[in-house]
DNA sequence: ATAGAATACTACTAAATCAGTAGGAATATA
DNA sequence: TATATTCCTACTGATTTAGTAGTATTCTAT
Protein backbone atom coordinates (compact mmCIF):
# COMPACT_ATOMS: atom_id res chain seq x y z
CA UNK A 1 0.00 0.00 0.00
CA UNK A 2 1.88 2.93 -1.88
CA UNK A 3 1.01 6.48 -1.95
CA UNK A 4 1.87 6.80 -5.66
CA UNK A 5 4.70 9.37 -7.15
CA UNK A 6 1.96 11.85 -8.50
CA UNK A 7 0.16 12.58 -5.28
CA UNK A 8 4.16 12.40 -3.67
CA UNK A 9 5.42 14.63 -6.25
CA UNK A 10 2.33 16.68 -6.67
CA UNK A 11 2.21 17.34 -3.06
CA UNK A 12 5.87 18.64 -2.97
CA UNK A 13 5.12 21.11 -5.80
CA UNK A 14 2.12 22.64 -4.07
CA UNK A 15 3.84 22.93 -1.24
CA UNK A 16 6.43 25.10 -3.45
CA UNK A 17 3.82 27.08 -4.52
CA UNK A 18 2.46 27.51 -1.26
CA UNK A 19 5.94 28.55 -0.02
CA UNK A 20 6.05 31.46 -3.08
CA UNK A 21 2.72 32.70 -2.19
CA UNK A 22 1.57 36.72 -2.88
CA UNK A 23 5.26 36.09 -5.18
CA UNK A 24 5.80 36.37 -8.71
CA UNK A 25 4.41 33.02 -10.56
CA UNK A 26 6.54 30.23 -10.29
CA UNK A 27 6.87 28.30 -13.63
CA UNK A 28 6.95 24.58 -14.07
CA UNK A 29 10.39 24.45 -15.04
CA UNK A 30 11.77 25.87 -11.64
CA UNK A 31 9.65 23.64 -9.40
CA UNK A 32 10.87 20.78 -11.81
CA UNK A 33 14.65 21.56 -11.05
CA UNK A 34 14.19 22.28 -7.18
CA UNK A 35 12.51 18.84 -7.01
CA UNK A 36 13.74 16.74 -9.16
CA UNK A 37 11.16 15.83 -11.31
CA UNK A 38 10.63 15.06 -14.67
CA UNK A 39 9.42 18.12 -16.44
CA UNK A 40 6.90 16.91 -18.78
CA UNK A 41 5.46 14.78 -16.05
CA UNK A 42 4.60 17.29 -13.42
CA UNK A 43 3.32 19.38 -16.05
CA UNK A 44 0.87 17.12 -16.46
CA UNK A 45 0.39 16.90 -12.38
CA UNK A 46 -0.29 20.04 -11.91
CA UNK A 47 -3.21 19.99 -14.59
CA UNK A 48 -4.84 17.85 -12.28
CA UNK A 49 -4.04 19.96 -9.21
CA UNK A 50 -5.31 23.39 -11.51
CA UNK A 51 -8.56 21.70 -12.71
CA UNK A 52 -9.32 21.12 -8.50
CA UNK A 53 -8.92 24.70 -8.55
CA UNK A 54 -6.32 24.41 -5.77
CA UNK A 55 -3.56 26.59 -8.37
CA UNK A 56 -4.24 29.56 -11.17
CA UNK A 57 -2.04 29.53 -14.23
CA UNK A 58 -0.79 32.93 -16.12
CA UNK A 59 0.41 31.66 -19.50
CA UNK A 60 3.51 33.61 -21.88
CA UNK A 61 6.72 34.63 -20.24
CA UNK A 62 7.23 35.77 -16.66
CA UNK A 63 4.12 32.90 -16.24
CA UNK A 64 3.87 30.50 -13.95
CA UNK A 65 1.73 29.04 -11.49
CA UNK A 66 0.06 30.36 -8.32
CA UNK A 67 -1.75 29.33 -5.15
CA UNK A 68 -5.06 30.39 -5.42
CA UNK A 69 -6.60 30.71 -2.15
CA UNK A 70 -4.35 31.48 0.98
CA UNK A 71 -1.94 28.15 2.32
CA UNK A 72 -4.07 28.74 5.43
CA UNK A 73 -7.33 27.98 3.94
CA UNK A 74 -6.43 24.69 1.89
CA UNK A 75 -6.49 21.20 3.66
CA UNK A 76 -3.79 18.70 3.37
CA UNK A 77 -7.20 16.55 2.74
CA UNK A 78 -8.14 18.34 0.12
CA UNK A 79 -4.76 18.44 -2.00
CA UNK A 80 -4.33 14.35 -1.65
CA UNK A 81 -7.98 13.67 -2.68
CA UNK A 82 -7.80 15.36 -5.71
CA UNK A 83 -3.98 13.45 -6.67
CA UNK A 84 -4.63 10.20 -4.50
CA UNK A 85 -8.45 10.52 -4.76
CA UNK A 86 -11.20 9.51 -2.44
CA UNK A 87 -9.93 5.97 -1.46
CA UNK A 88 -7.66 5.80 1.65
CA UNK A 89 -8.01 1.98 2.22
CA UNK A 90 -10.83 0.50 0.63
CA UNK A 91 -14.21 1.36 -0.96
CA UNK A 92 -16.71 0.66 1.05
CA UNK A 93 -15.61 2.84 3.96
CA UNK A 94 -16.88 5.78 1.59
CA UNK A 95 -19.46 3.74 -0.25
CA UNK A 96 -21.21 1.40 1.69
CA UNK A 97 -23.17 0.33 -1.64
CA UNK A 98 -20.67 -1.41 -3.11
CA UNK A 99 -20.85 -4.16 -1.29
CA UNK A 100 -23.75 -5.98 0.30
CA UNK A 101 -22.33 -7.38 3.14
CA UNK A 102 -20.75 -3.78 4.39
CA UNK A 103 -23.71 -3.33 7.59
CA UNK A 104 -21.60 -5.93 9.46
CA UNK A 105 -18.38 -6.55 7.74
CA UNK A 106 -15.99 -6.75 10.86
CA UNK A 107 -13.31 -6.37 8.63
CA UNK A 108 -14.80 -3.04 7.12
CA UNK A 109 -14.66 -1.67 10.49
CA UNK A 110 -10.93 -2.38 11.04
CA UNK A 111 -10.23 -0.45 7.61
CA UNK A 112 -12.74 2.26 8.67
CA UNK A 113 -10.54 3.25 11.33
CA UNK A 114 -7.56 2.93 9.30
CA UNK A 115 -9.27 4.94 6.93
CA UNK A 116 -10.32 7.70 9.78
CA UNK A 117 -6.82 7.57 11.23
CA UNK A 118 -4.97 9.05 8.19
CA UNK A 119 -8.21 11.52 7.36
CA UNK A 120 -7.31 12.75 10.68
CA UNK A 121 -3.52 13.76 9.81
CA UNK A 122 -4.42 14.97 7.05
CA UNK A 123 -8.30 17.32 7.88
CA UNK A 124 -6.37 18.59 10.70
CA UNK A 125 -3.57 20.28 8.90
CA UNK A 126 -3.08 23.02 6.09
CA UNK A 127 -0.82 24.09 3.64
CA UNK A 128 0.48 26.89 5.94
CA UNK A 129 1.59 24.21 8.51
CA UNK A 130 3.42 22.68 5.84
CA UNK A 131 4.90 26.18 4.88
CA UNK A 132 5.70 26.88 8.91
CA UNK A 133 7.55 23.90 8.92
CA UNK A 134 9.53 24.47 5.45
CA UNK A 135 11.03 27.93 7.15
CA UNK A 136 11.67 26.46 10.30
CA UNK A 137 13.61 23.89 8.79
CA UNK A 138 15.29 25.97 6.55
CA UNK A 139 16.46 28.38 9.49
CA UNK A 140 18.05 24.91 11.47
CA UNK A 141 19.90 24.72 8.25
CA UNK A 142 21.47 28.31 8.27
CA UNK A 143 22.35 28.00 11.90
CA UNK B 1 -4.32 4.66 -2.37
CA UNK B 2 -6.07 1.35 -2.19
CA UNK B 3 -5.73 -2.01 0.57
CA UNK B 4 -5.59 -5.06 -2.17
CA UNK B 5 -8.46 -7.47 -2.55
CA UNK B 6 -5.07 -9.84 -1.13
CA UNK B 7 -5.19 -8.25 2.09
CA UNK B 8 -8.80 -8.10 2.27
CA UNK B 9 -9.45 -11.45 1.51
CA UNK B 10 -6.48 -12.77 3.43
CA UNK B 11 -7.95 -10.66 6.52
CA UNK B 12 -11.07 -12.36 6.29
CA UNK B 13 -9.78 -15.71 5.84
CA UNK B 14 -7.56 -15.71 9.01
CA UNK B 15 -10.34 -14.30 10.92
CA UNK B 16 -12.44 -17.14 10.25
CA UNK B 17 -9.69 -19.18 11.68
CA UNK B 18 -9.44 -16.92 14.53
CA UNK B 19 -13.38 -18.08 15.12
CA UNK B 20 -12.24 -20.89 14.86
CA UNK B 21 -9.81 -21.52 16.89
CA UNK B 22 -9.49 -24.99 19.15
CA UNK B 23 -12.03 -26.54 16.58
CA UNK B 24 -11.27 -28.78 13.57
CA UNK B 25 -8.79 -27.72 10.63
CA UNK B 26 -11.11 -25.59 8.77
CA UNK B 27 -10.61 -26.18 4.71
CA UNK B 28 -10.32 -23.57 2.26
CA UNK B 29 -13.09 -24.27 0.33
CA UNK B 30 -15.58 -23.92 3.65
CA UNK B 31 -13.57 -20.56 4.07
CA UNK B 32 -14.00 -19.37 0.42
CA UNK B 33 -17.91 -20.26 0.35
CA UNK B 34 -18.19 -18.48 3.24
CA UNK B 35 -16.23 -16.03 2.22
CA UNK B 36 -17.53 -15.41 -1.33
CA UNK B 37 -13.90 -15.75 -2.79
CA UNK B 38 -12.18 -17.95 -5.38
CA UNK B 39 -11.06 -21.38 -4.16
CA UNK B 40 -7.60 -21.34 -6.13
CA UNK B 41 -7.32 -17.24 -5.33
CA UNK B 42 -7.52 -18.15 -1.93
CA UNK B 43 -4.97 -21.32 -1.83
CA UNK B 44 -2.49 -18.77 -2.79
CA UNK B 45 -3.44 -16.06 -0.32
CA UNK B 46 -3.57 -18.79 2.82
CA UNK B 47 0.08 -20.32 1.21
CA UNK B 48 1.03 -16.66 1.92
CA UNK B 49 -0.15 -16.37 5.34
CA UNK B 50 1.17 -19.81 6.52
CA UNK B 51 4.73 -19.29 5.08
CA UNK B 52 4.69 -16.31 7.56
CA UNK B 53 3.88 -18.99 10.42
CA UNK B 54 0.20 -17.20 10.87
CA UNK B 55 -1.81 -20.60 10.79
CA UNK B 56 -0.49 -24.46 10.10
CA UNK B 57 -2.00 -26.57 7.84
CA UNK B 58 -3.07 -30.41 7.93
CA UNK B 59 -3.05 -32.50 4.86
CA UNK B 60 -5.60 -35.11 3.50
CA UNK B 61 -9.10 -35.83 4.35
CA UNK B 62 -10.40 -33.70 7.18
CA UNK B 63 -7.51 -31.49 6.95
CA UNK B 64 -7.34 -27.61 6.44
CA UNK B 65 -6.05 -24.95 8.08
CA UNK B 66 -5.50 -23.90 12.20
CA UNK B 67 -4.42 -20.64 13.22
CA UNK B 68 -0.65 -21.23 14.67
CA UNK B 69 -1.06 -19.00 17.67
CA UNK B 70 -3.46 -18.08 19.89
CA UNK B 71 -5.70 -15.11 18.60
CA UNK B 72 -4.74 -12.61 21.60
CA UNK B 73 -1.27 -12.96 20.54
CA UNK B 74 -1.52 -12.21 16.87
CA UNK B 75 -1.92 -8.32 16.47
CA UNK B 76 -3.12 -7.31 12.85
CA UNK B 77 -0.31 -5.44 12.16
CA UNK B 78 1.69 -8.61 11.53
CA UNK B 79 -1.39 -9.54 9.13
CA UNK B 80 -1.31 -6.98 7.51
CA UNK B 81 2.25 -6.78 6.90
CA UNK B 82 2.38 -10.15 5.45
CA UNK B 83 -0.27 -9.45 2.91
CA UNK B 84 0.38 -5.93 1.78
CA UNK B 85 4.03 -5.54 2.51
CA UNK B 86 5.76 -3.56 5.20
CA UNK B 87 5.25 0.41 3.53
CA UNK B 88 1.94 1.80 4.42
CA UNK B 89 2.72 4.48 2.81
CA UNK B 90 5.78 6.41 1.65
CA UNK B 91 9.49 3.69 1.46
CA UNK B 92 11.02 6.73 2.77
CA UNK B 93 8.91 6.26 6.17
CA UNK B 94 10.47 3.01 7.19
CA UNK B 95 14.04 3.37 5.02
CA UNK B 96 15.85 6.81 5.46
CA UNK B 97 18.26 5.62 3.11
CA UNK B 98 16.28 5.35 -0.33
CA UNK B 99 15.93 8.95 -0.54
CA UNK B 100 18.74 10.90 0.41
CA UNK B 101 16.35 14.57 1.37
CA UNK B 102 14.25 12.54 3.79
CA UNK B 103 16.32 13.71 6.52
CA UNK B 104 15.27 17.30 6.12
CA UNK B 105 11.59 16.46 3.77
CA UNK B 106 8.33 18.16 4.59
CA UNK B 107 6.83 15.86 3.10
CA UNK B 108 7.75 12.91 4.76
CA UNK B 109 6.82 13.87 8.11
CA UNK B 110 3.38 14.04 6.95
CA UNK B 111 3.65 10.67 4.93
CA UNK B 112 5.11 9.48 8.77
CA UNK B 113 2.15 10.73 10.49
CA UNK B 114 -0.14 8.85 8.31
CA UNK B 115 1.85 5.64 8.23
CA UNK B 116 2.20 6.12 12.25
CA UNK B 117 -1.92 6.70 12.21
CA UNK B 118 -2.65 3.50 10.62
CA UNK B 119 0.22 1.60 12.26
CA UNK B 120 -1.61 2.67 15.83
CA UNK B 121 -4.84 0.63 14.70
CA UNK B 122 -2.95 -2.13 13.78
CA UNK B 123 -1.05 -2.36 16.45
CA UNK B 124 -3.30 -2.28 19.06
CA UNK B 125 -5.57 -4.61 18.32
CA UNK B 126 -5.46 -8.72 18.19
CA UNK B 127 -7.70 -11.34 16.60
CA UNK B 128 -8.92 -11.90 19.29
CA UNK B 129 -10.27 -8.43 19.20
CA UNK B 130 -11.89 -8.85 15.67
CA UNK B 131 -13.40 -12.85 16.90
CA UNK B 132 -15.43 -10.42 19.56
CA UNK B 133 -16.79 -8.09 17.48
CA UNK B 134 -17.47 -11.18 15.58
CA UNK B 135 -19.51 -12.79 17.98
CA UNK B 136 -21.32 -9.97 19.51
CA UNK B 137 -22.35 -9.11 15.50
CA UNK B 138 -23.75 -12.31 15.69
CA UNK B 139 -25.61 -11.60 18.72
CA UNK B 140 -27.51 -8.77 17.84
CA UNK B 141 -28.15 -10.56 14.78
CA UNK B 142 -29.80 -13.59 16.85
CA UNK B 143 -32.07 -11.26 18.55
C1' DA C 1 4.97 42.25 -36.10
C1' DT C 2 7.61 38.81 -34.33
C1' DA C 3 10.58 35.86 -31.47
C1' DG C 4 10.50 33.51 -27.54
C1' DA C 5 8.70 31.87 -23.05
C1' DA C 6 5.56 29.70 -20.96
C1' DT C 7 1.21 26.84 -20.32
C1' DA C 8 -2.34 23.42 -22.64
C1' DC C 9 -3.57 19.42 -24.82
C1' DT C 10 -3.37 14.77 -26.54
C1' DA C 11 -1.40 10.53 -27.67
C1' DC C 12 1.68 6.93 -26.92
C1' DT C 13 4.47 3.36 -24.15
C1' DA C 14 7.25 0.09 -21.18
C1' DA C 15 6.99 -1.97 -16.92
C1' DA C 16 4.72 -3.53 -13.01
C1' DT C 17 0.90 -5.18 -10.38
C1' DC C 18 -3.51 -7.41 -9.66
C1' DA C 19 -6.78 -10.83 -9.45
C1' DG C 20 -7.41 -14.41 -10.84
C1' DT C 21 -7.41 -19.41 -13.86
C1' DA C 22 -5.43 -23.90 -14.74
C1' DG C 23 -3.41 -28.22 -14.02
C1' DG C 24 -1.26 -31.44 -11.78
C1' DA C 25 1.85 -33.31 -7.71
C1' DA C 26 2.15 -34.74 -2.99
C1' DT C 27 0.15 -36.48 1.17
C1' DA C 28 -2.92 -38.39 4.53
C1' DT C 29 -7.22 -41.01 5.66
C1' DA C 30 -10.68 -44.59 5.58
C1' DT D 1 -6.79 -48.04 -3.33
C1' DA D 2 -10.02 -44.22 -3.88
C1' DT D 3 -10.62 -39.83 -2.24
C1' DA D 4 -9.95 -35.47 0.02
C1' DT D 5 -7.16 -32.18 0.79
C1' DT D 6 -3.00 -29.14 0.59
C1' DC D 7 1.10 -27.76 -2.38
C1' DC D 8 3.42 -25.89 -6.30
C1' DT D 9 4.12 -23.52 -10.53
C1' DA D 10 2.97 -21.40 -14.67
C1' DC D 11 0.12 -18.56 -17.36
C1' DT D 12 -3.03 -14.44 -18.50
C1' DG D 13 -6.01 -10.29 -19.36
C1' DA D 14 -6.84 -5.95 -17.49
C1' DT D 15 -5.41 -1.95 -15.27
C1' DT D 16 -2.35 1.43 -13.41
C1' DT D 17 1.93 3.96 -13.16
C1' DA D 18 5.38 6.99 -14.44
C1' DG D 19 6.75 8.74 -17.60
C1' DT D 20 8.11 10.57 -23.05
C1' DA D 21 6.88 13.13 -27.16
C1' DG D 22 5.05 16.48 -30.05
C1' DT D 23 2.39 20.22 -31.11
C1' DA D 24 -0.92 24.06 -30.21
C1' DT D 25 -1.98 28.15 -27.78
C1' DT D 26 -1.23 32.38 -25.34
C1' DC D 27 1.18 36.31 -23.59
C1' DT D 28 5.23 39.58 -23.22
C1' DA D 29 8.97 42.38 -24.69
C1' DT D 30 11.57 44.26 -28.22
Amino acid sequence: MKISTRTRYGMRAILELACAYGAEPMQIKVIADRQKISNKYLEQLVAIIKSAGLVRSVRGPHGGYVLARDPAEIKLSEIFTVLEGQTLTVECVDNQEVCENSSDCITRKLWKQMNDAMLGVLENQTLQDLVKMTEKERMNYQI
